[in-house]
RNA sequence: GCCUCCAUCGUCUAGGGGACUAGGACGCAACCCUUUCAAGGUUAAAACGGGAGUUCGAAUCUCCCUGGAGGUGCCA
């Protein structure tokens, strides 16, 4: 195997909403990189948007993260050599670079107002040119915008492309990419409130936090070798890039957005990391899927742990073309990591459904009940519904679930009193005594072990779908087991 | 509109000029197992967007078209 030289690479999210499962996948695949080659992951906050930040933002990102098991090693909670990891606490440095750029020539001060730049983004679209600044104050003489700026004129600051030319930037996962010069803005790169734009501030950042791969979103792409001029401009070495490929919504029309989520959850589905825990998906299913859209291992293996993931990742595995998110496949996973869990991990896991249920789940019971469920969750929360009536006092079964397929009530009011006197026998009821016996009344009556089953069941779990039969009447005991099927011949005698 | 990126079953993908009769997974369908529901097992249907070219040979390389996506902010 080859040797990978330790990578020091960053997760750069702004907090101005919630983490969703694209942040969510790009910060794992930084994380994945830098422990498979020993290398530092580091979590930086882009906080230079004051009109968008959302101050619990921060939190939930890293609440999200840490679901996935994703750590660092140097951010705004834990530290480092190379801080600060917040970018409003670095807004002076930002300035001074944006200087240095501008005594260099590669970047200028502009005063144009906002309402000219509109006009001329209007006249532009209707001459069916490309948008882009017209260069009013690109040649102004520095001595001349130092004395507007004195004289209380508002400015931004803004990047001077060459306008001859082609850029060419290679990715990692796409090759080289060219643009003509001409067709790249000068962009702003310092707004008149101050503050640096992502353009500059993120490039001073990975300088300094000697970042050897940027690995981020495709919607960077298109401003990449602007990034790549401003990194010459200060004659640093460049990061290699790699960007991801975007989630596309389930439909594959349009990348993710907030507007469909509220649809989503009714579905039992959302985009945003932290609503998978309360939806009963498990970090591992949730980390193996997302994993999986954009990069592959090889042409079989699927099913992946986080530490699984760290030895196999590769990024020359990493595929350009977008991905359609698909809910059903994470469903699947979630099935078998469900599978994958221990018994006393399963118990632990599904424990917090129960109480928000207000069903009050005492460990030892839920150990037992874990074997039974395991194989027929596809989330955590189904256990409620799969094995609440496990915890209630009482079963509230329905006539028409009690009656089964060609019978009447009569019938199966006879079947439940049939079956009453053979249990009300036995010493205790399970698996290995109870079953032989109702196995004979069974033969003995000339039904099918369905119709009597199927009463039984009814009776015992109040609903047609429970887990095994005997396995349940085991955990809920004869004495329960008896009472709810009195109840049963009840309601089916009031049927009669 | 303009710029850029992308293109294999419905979806996620394998594929790197001959090993392709294009493989796997989800989903779908059938069957087996079965007291329900699952899980499991077996099987089936299902794709190289179109056209030129290069080559003895193209899903793989080139070009064009088409389609899709992203960007086009004093957002990130």
């Amino acid at each position: 195997m080859e040797k990978i030289k330790p990578v020091r690479v960053r997760f750069a999210p702004s907090p101005t909403g919630r983490l969703h499962l694209g942040g969510g996948r790009t910060a794992l695949y930084n994380y994945l990189l830098a422990k498979k080659t020993g290398g530092m992951f580091i979590l930086r906050i882009e906080d230079t948007d004051q009109k968008r930040y959302v101050a619990s933002a921060e939190k939930e990102i890293i609440d999200g993260l840490h679901w996935l098991g994703i750590d660092w090693q140097e951010g705004p909670d834990v530290g480092g050599d190379y801080g600060p990891y917040r970018q409003t606490d670095k807004k002076a440095l930002y300035r001074q670079y944006a200087e240095q750029l501008i005594e260099q020539g590669d970047a200028y001060y502009c005063f144009c107002s906002s309402e000219r730049l509109a006009e001329m983004k209007q006249a532009q679209q209707k001459r069916k040119e490309f948008p882009h600044y017209d260069g009013r104050c690109r040649d102004l003489p520095l001595e001349e915008a130092r004395k507007r700026i004195e004289a209380g004129e508002k400015y931004v600051i803004r990047f001077k492309t060459p306008k001859e030319g082609t850029t060419t930037v290679r990715d990692l996962v796409r090759g080289e990419i060219t643009v003509e010069n001409r067709t790249i803005d000068d962009y702003i790169i310092v707004k008149s409130d101050g503050w640096a734009l992502y353009h500059l501030a993120a490039m001073v950042d990975d300088h300094m936090m000697k970042i050897s791969h940027v690995i981020r979103g495709s919607e960077w792409i298109p401003t990449l070798p602007l990034h790549h001029l401003i990194i010459r401009a200060f004659g640093w070495d460049e990061p290699e890039w790699v960007h991801l490929s975007l989630f596309l919504k389930p439909d594959g029309k349009g990348k993710l957005s907030k507007r469909e989520s509220a649809e989503l959850m009714k579905d039992g589905y959302s985009i945003f990391l932290t609503d998978f825990i309360e939806l009963g998906y498990l970090p591992e299913a949730v980390t193996n899927w997302i994993a999986l859209m954009g990069w592959s291992y090889d042409d079989h293996t699927e099913i992946f742990t986080l530490d699984e993931l760290v030895n196999a990742f590769s990024v020359d595995h990493l595929n350009p073309a977008p991905a359609a998110i698909n809910f059903t496949k994470l469903d699947h996973f979630n099935g078998v990591h469900i599978r994958r869990l221990t018994i006393e991990d399963l118990a632990a896991r599904v424990k917090p459904f129960f109480e928000k249920a207000g069903i009050d789940a005492d460990d030892a019971a839920l150990l037992k009940i874990a074997p039974i469920i395991q194989e027929r969750m596809v989330t955590l929360d189904e256990a409620v519904s799969l094995a609440g009536f496990f915890f209630r006092d009482e079963v509230n079964p329905k006539a028409e679930d009690l009656i089964q397929k060609g019978l009447t009530a009569g019938q199966c009011a006879e079947i439940a009193e049939k079956s009453y006197a053979v249990l009300e026998k036995l010493p205790a009821i399970g698996v290995e005594v109870g079953e032989p016996e109702m196995r004979a009344l069974v033969a003995e009556l000339g039904l099918k072990p369905a119709q009597v089953f199927g009463v039984l069941r009814v009776a015992v779990t109040g609903q047609r779908v429970s887990p095994p039969l005997f396995e349940s009447m085991e955990i809920i005991g004869k004495e329960t087991v008896l009472a709810r099927i009195k109840k049963a011949v009840e309601i089916l005698r009031s049927n009669a």
